[in-house]
DNA sequence: CCGAGAGGTGTACGACGTACACCTTCAGGG
DNA sequence: CCCTGAAGGTGTACGTCGTACACCTCTCGG
């Protein structure tokens, strides 16, 4: 017999210290804040989390748990590009919702997930669920044979990119004209600029 | 008659910043070690810069004035596509080159340069040299007829999408094999991945 | 019963940004 | 000539942070 849940204190903490992280971002997760939150002395958290990093490493792996759960529920069925760009709605909603939990993932994170074909490090990504759609658009002829994780790459990075400027404020465009520019952007690396 | 350097202690303050910040990161930037550098107790530095946030802002802009004296001398002859990736070398070396300094001015700053036609505020940036190049693209008709600056983003946001996933840690790849990856993202971005 | 570990506390240290009171130097107007 | 005021520098101190450390107090298996 193993233990379910070890002891939920340590899932307080962690709570606390992501909804901190999602409302006000990483430099507001302060150690004696979190404890405060749970009603704990602040040194009362070392005994859960050797360090604040460690205690932000589980808030990372908690928020890619949450997340791996909510990938592809938009667009099930419909065309490939549907499909395809129900993916990219869903990697907005995300990053748009919570930016800075996308931030702190995205950007912050060091340590975790190497080599590319991960992304995530999780399975259910949307980068792993749009490599199976590419390589699904490469067998029924809709897309070039190319490699499959490097054209995947094609089609996330550029929406990446944008994001990175969007929240760092150097869009001058409301979330809506937002998102019309990531699809329009899209649909220009499906079909490439050049004439 | 007007000064032509007010004072350098200003400037050799900013130096200092400048050499922590390119080799350590913004967070290694303290008051007190700058100070220390330039050989003046931590709150003399307070007579020149208001709050250690107006001294970051200061070696934000003199970062990207040296930047701008660098672009487009890679390439300034040869084919339209030469010219491109020239640019798109530049860029990685700047990213590569300077990694700490990429992400303090591409992810860190906030409260400066908005509407995306802007990007790095100043006329010099490699995305304004592009947004040139592919207007000049459109009338040879090599380009699709498109918005140039959207275009643009097409083609910028896919390298900054992987810088970000490189400098993350996320990709496995050395240097070299890096950059190749990008210059094949960029020809996948212009010719298009669909059939 | 007891001893150990799990979980909690208060205190304290060193780093940080920076407010504040103070000092020195020096140019220029009375 | 003094005297004033700005420019530039100093040391001290406060509040905040992460966290080391010594200590306490349950609870439970031997």
């Amino acid at each position: 017999m193993y233990t379910v849940s070890a002891s939920n204190t340590a899932e307080k903490i962690a709570v606390a210290a992501q909804s901190v992280l999602v409302s006000e971002g990483a430099r507001a997760v302060t150690m004696r804040r979190v404890a405060d939150m749970v009603g704990l002395s602040p040194m009362a958290t070392y005994k859960h989390y050797p360090s604040r990093q460690a205690l932000l490493d589980a808030v990372a792996d908690r928020a890619f748990r949450e997340l791996a759960e909510g990938w592809g529920t938009r667009v099930t069925g419909g065309s490939w590009e549907d499909r395809a760009l129900g993916l990219l709605q869903d990697f907005l909603d995300f990053a748009l919702g919570r930016p800075h939990l996308y931030g702190f993932l995205m950007t912050e994170r060091r340590r975790r997930a190497r080599r590319f074909p991960d992304d995530f490090e999780g399975g259910g990504s949307p980068f792993s669920m749009l490599v199976v759609l590419v390589e699904e658009g490469m067998r029924e002829g809709l897309l070039r044979e190319d490699d499959p994780l490097e054209v995947t790459l094609a089609l996330t990075s550029p929406i990446q990119g944008l994001v990175q400027l969007y929240l760092g404020g150097r869009i001058g465009l409301e979330e809506d004209g937002f998102r019309g520019l990531c699809e329009r952007t899209a649909r220009r690396v499906l079909d490439g600029v050049r004439k």
